[in-house]
DNA sequence: TGAAATCCGACTGATATAGTAGGAATTGAG
DNA sequence: CTCAATTCCTACTATATCAGTCGGATTTCA
């Protein structure tokens, strides 16, 4: 299940994105587009910002912007920068150490294609892609149900 | 991240099918196949039966063995015997009550896509699939990568 | 100078995970 | 008949993670 730090982080990411270019966001200001807390928020964008996703700038008037543009971020980094380096299983992380057995382990090569299936996507969809989802979604005003 | 739970008792479940219309296996003998605790699979292997995918035999010479045939048990169904009924994210379970704006929520449908992505994975497998790939990958005796 | 903001680290309560432990009940084999 | 092997069931524990909160230092614009 992934965590509240993936879900809020990611939802503040798409906002920056529909903000690209024209202005900064606050985390007071990002925290009440999801009426979660500011404070905790912060933690969040903080990380982002160690990962090189987003710049700040302090003081008044200041707070946080993407810092590439929209459709050169995908989800997957920054779900990566939020959550740290998740594997579904450790034996299909890269450097697969614990897996004694992983010359002849019956799951495993379930979990790399179960991996990999998830990477595609999250690899495939930037956050301009969320963004312009968004867009639509709001005005059309209805959410038709569109799983695929 | 998946539990061991999961881990532990796919694998067991794969080693019931390798055995299946043969013979029966003690939790002993499963966790003897894994290095792990019995006592801790004896709970896992329980969690199986509550959701009918085993049968037990108890007393001596008793054990467990498949309910349905391997290929009629997919490893969705074992996973969430043993981990319950876990989705991605809260609002994309059926009964999606507590997403507040599920009618404009900015990550949904990625959620959902991901989450479909997986399921189709889960649902495909079954347990003679998995048993299968394991005997032939012991016949190779050794392990070429082969993500896809 | 003061308010608005980022920055940073420590703290906390609740929940889940990964087991362990103990014992009761059942059954086949000798 | 008895014993050992086994399932079955419930309770317990230690550790870690999650989801925040809190306090305060620093920076910057107006």
């Amino acid at each position: 299940m992934l965590s509240t730090r993936g879900r809020y982080g990611l939802k503040a990411m798409i906002d920056l994105a529909m903000v690209y270019g024209q202005t900064r966001l606050s985390t007071l200001s990002l925290a009440g587009l999801q009426g979660i807390s500011d404070t905790y928020l912060e933690q969040l964008v903080s990380a982002l910002k160690k990962a090189g996703l987003v710049l700040s700038t302090r003081g008044a008037q200041g707070g946080y912007e993407l810092a590439r543009a929209p459709e050169e971020i995908t989800v997957n980094e920054v779900l990566r920068a939020l959550e740290g380096e998740t594997t579904l299983v450790d034996c299909v992380s890269a450097d697969r150490v614990d897996c004694t057995n992983a010359c002849s382990c019956s799951t495993r090569p379930l979990w790399l294609k179960l991996q990999s299936r998830i990477n595609e996507v999250l690899d495939a969809t930037t956050l301009k892609d969320m963004a312009d989802d968004y867009r639509t979604q709001l005005e059309r005003g209805t959410n038709e149900e569109d799983l695929s």
